[in-house]
DNA sequence: GTCTATAAAGCGATAGAC
DNA sequence: GTCTATCGCTTTATAGAC
């Protein structure tokens, strides 16, 4: 069972990705659930308060630590973990339909808004920092030089970027395949 | 000297980028163009006809022919005249400062208005068809099998794509190294 | 071609009743 | 907690004068 509050969000959620951000009215949002306006203010002081709340949630739902664990990184698991778990968030990315056009949304506000641009910027950055830590554990394993690991965090970074992209569409590659070439890539000599 | 006509898009191409488009108002347009709203309707017929009007242009600045022409590419010459051509690409669009943030705001609006999602999917397949022929070359000249071409077409247009949101921070690579690792892996076997 | 003035609609947000 | 009613503002777009 739900709470009205999550009720809310949920609703709004869905909005964004099919009507817009800016275009996702109060009134839209109160007709959609059957209720009023005023209501939707009892539990959300205004609607740029729904839209931090959204973008605090999304942000805690992509982290890096979410889908690559270090601690269970070693030299010698490396290239199948890295794999492994890159499919894993590509598969729970695919399975919400509205994930890349809510992302989309924020992006483009994060142009005029620049707590999201930072706070977007951050989550990159840690996803840099991450990669650059599990490549580190190739340069132990003698993979790859270390002189080399920067760019290819970039890299990965890039690609894991980029493929939510190409996760809803009938382009009859399946980004996983992306992903594990991507992978072979960053850990060739 | 540029016609009015020519002013006003220009004017509403920043503004696109700094205010994005839905909050861009037409008073906000005339009042940085110093005449009044009226003035724009004479040469637009409403708001949608300005946003279309941009989108179209973009829609040829980007098209794949504009950086790589299929016609100077040899087996021999491809692995380099792909890194120089990826590099002029990459150029360019770090040229004009406001780029990545109006094809966001495309990438944006199109959740919402089906033409520009099919348009945009339209680039992005002469994308993956130009790589495709283009790394069918790399097959004559036996640098990587045939069932690879369709996969790593897929891998490069992805990076392509991705590449703009790396051009205007300061993440100490140059998205042109990303480009060349990107060429290189796919171009080994 | 460009203006002032304004219509018509929708927006976020609030007051106050229940 | 949820409602009806409404305020104040901004939006796209147009009418009509110059």
């Amino acid at each position: 069972m739900s709470t009205k509050y999550e009720e809310i969000l949920v609703v709004t959620y869905r909005l964004f990705a099919e009507v817009g951000i800016e275009k996702t009215s109060m009134s839209r949002i109160a007709k959609e659930l059957g209720i009023s306006k005023p209501a939707i203010y009892y539990y959300f002081p205004s609607k740029g308060a729904l839209i931090n709340t959204l973008f605090d949630f999304l942000m805690k739902e992509i982290q890096f630590q979410n889908f690559f664990n270090q601690e269970e990184y070693t030299p010698h698991n490396i290239r199948q973990k890295l794999i492994v778990d890159g499919h894993a968030m590509i598969k729970q990315q695919a399975a919400d339909p509205h994930y890349e056009k809510v992302m989309s949304e924020y992006y483009a506000l994060s142009a005029k808004e620049t707590k999201f641009a930072i706070e977007l910027k951050h989550v990159l950055h840690i996803y840099l920092e991450g990669f650059t830590r599990l490549l580190e554990l190739a340069v132990a394993a003698d993979l790859i030089d270390r002189k080399d690991v920067h760019l290819r965090a970039q890299f990965l970074t890039l690609i894991v970027d980029g493929l939510d992209k190409y996760t809803d569409k009938e382009y009859n590659v399946d980004p996983s395949e992306i992903w594990t070439f991507a992978v072979h890539s960053a850990l060739k000599n």
